[in-house]
DNA sequence: TATGTTAGTGTGATAGTGCCACTATATTAG
DNA sequence: CTAATATAGTGGCACTATCACACTAACATA
């Protein structure tokens, strides 16, 4: 039941500080300047530290996900979410690693982008206690451009479905993406989250559309209709969409920070 | 304005892996065992990576938290949330730390356990770039019995109003106080999560109580047994209560487990 | 037995939702 | 030009969990 090679005994070290004797606490004659001079992080054991996203967007009617084919090891050749190590000189906050992957992956520069969870403990990596703070991004299809990465790694948008039964996917990512699904699905349920799946200017046919797609079940026009309206979240661009019968009003989303929650779910057919 | 001293630029090191050439990388020679055996995670710049918590319980007809007295550098002499490294060796996941933290500090073992969030960035700790995975607890005050820590760190139960006004916390632990206490005063929206801060048998107008709190304004008693009782997720232990008047049935928690979610959140006084 | 106090209920109003039939306005076929 | 088709958008009632508040119930104590 040792399957992996995990950190050899001897490099466990200790956490506590080399080299200074803490006697009476509050009375720590040290100054913090040269507590601080002393103090170098490769003295302790910390864990791995990564930032994972699940990144989703809809395409011909169906929510996918980004998935990157990994071209080193470990789980090299198995699918995962995107992501890696933080760049300590590079980013300057956790948000700034995973705007800087999804960049990198998708071109897209300001997603929706949401904290899922932080996952972190001795197995999930067969390197070592490893941590990772998974995202979820969501972002309209046609603002993305695939671009071949420069490590050159396979890359590929999956039906989200399909990535949770048939990809194998490396470490633990299954369940990380089945986590941020389900965030996905039932924060539809409270708020408009799915109007940053859509471009800039959309109808409210448009809207719930995307709405049914992600709750895999019917939504009634004139509830929804209300229900969105009445929220004040929308406004109208001007334009309509024309096409092969009555023209649609165009509304676009009035404050993307704004996170809108209503007093009840969605209810559904009863 | 660079008043912390940083890690040196010598010691930023590269996150490329020492000794081992990836080529073209779906062919990557270097069978995964031969990988592991090379890797050393002190090869690379990793973040610190802590875990603080915020600890609520109620006494005296308040939410109060839990502040711990630092002892040692950074931050020495100041309030702050109780916390500190994940122990590699002996904590086998963040949720095992935490639970680990909760226990040297109250002596309860089983509380509700909540993550809220993962702050990371290179300025919140002088120490250098570091992430803090934060959880709260609900706990209920009769169970817990404070002892003096084996640090002998001063430890103390603050009303969670004082410790964001008065308290000047360590680091940015106000800015995680408040996000706990947010996510705590909006879950009781629409769960029923308070009663983890009550003893395992208690009545509607004990509920109740904790309800108003909380959320800081009277409830309405008739709505809020309806609510509490449909939901389904009480049982009657058998037991009453007694005292100047008519005696109250006392009811208990029939699954801990289940997080209900009502389908509405409370309204308050209209 | 009366009184105070808290537990618990009966019942109507309110508000956001579900439901469904209806009207409105465009394109397209004849 | 007119009718058919199709989708956009509305009117209005039903439903349900809530709010509101007055009421009854049960016990302790004087």
């Amino acid at each position: 039941m040792t399957p992996r090679i995990l950190l050899p005994e001897h490099l466990i070290r200790t956490s506590l500080i080399r080299g200074i004797t803490v006697d009476t606490p509050m009375t720590n004659p040290v100054s913090e300047q040269a507590f601080l001079a002393q103090y170098n992080i490769h003295d302790f054991d910390v864990p791995l530290t990564t930032v994972d996203m699940a990144i989703f967007t809809l395409r011909e009617k169906r929510l996918e996900v980004l998935l990157v084919k990994r071209a080193q090891h470990p789980a090299q050749g198995k699918w995962a979410l995107p992501g890696g190590f933080i760049q300590l000189g590079q980013d300057h906050s956790l948000e700034d690693a995973a705007h800087r992957k999804l960049l990198e992956k998708t071109g897209v520069a300001s997603p929706y982008l949401e904290q899922v969870m932080t996952v972190g403990n001795a197995k999930r990596d067969p390197r070592g206690w490893s941590v990772t703070v998974v995202y979820f991004a969501l972002i309209a299809s046609d603002s993305l451009r695939i671009q071949p990465d420069e490590s050159s790694e396979q890359v590929a948008w999956v039906p989200v479905k399909e990535a949770l039964e048939n990809y194998g996917l490396a470490f633990d990512h299954q369940t990380l993406l089945a986590t941020c699904h389900a965030r996905l699905k039932s924060k539809v349920l409270y708020t408009a989250l799915p109007v940053h799946l859509l471009p800039d200017a959309f109808t409210l046919t448009d809207l719930q559309q995307v709405f049914e797609i992600l709750l895999d079940q019917p939504v009634e026009k004139k509830a929804f209709r209300r229900r969105i309206l009445d929220a004040g979240i929308l406004e109208e661009t001007g334009g309509m969409r024309t096409g092969q019968s009555r023209p649609a009003k165009l509304y676009r989303v009035s404050d993307k920070q704004q996170a809108h929650c209503f007093p009840r779910n969605i209810e559904g057919p009863r």
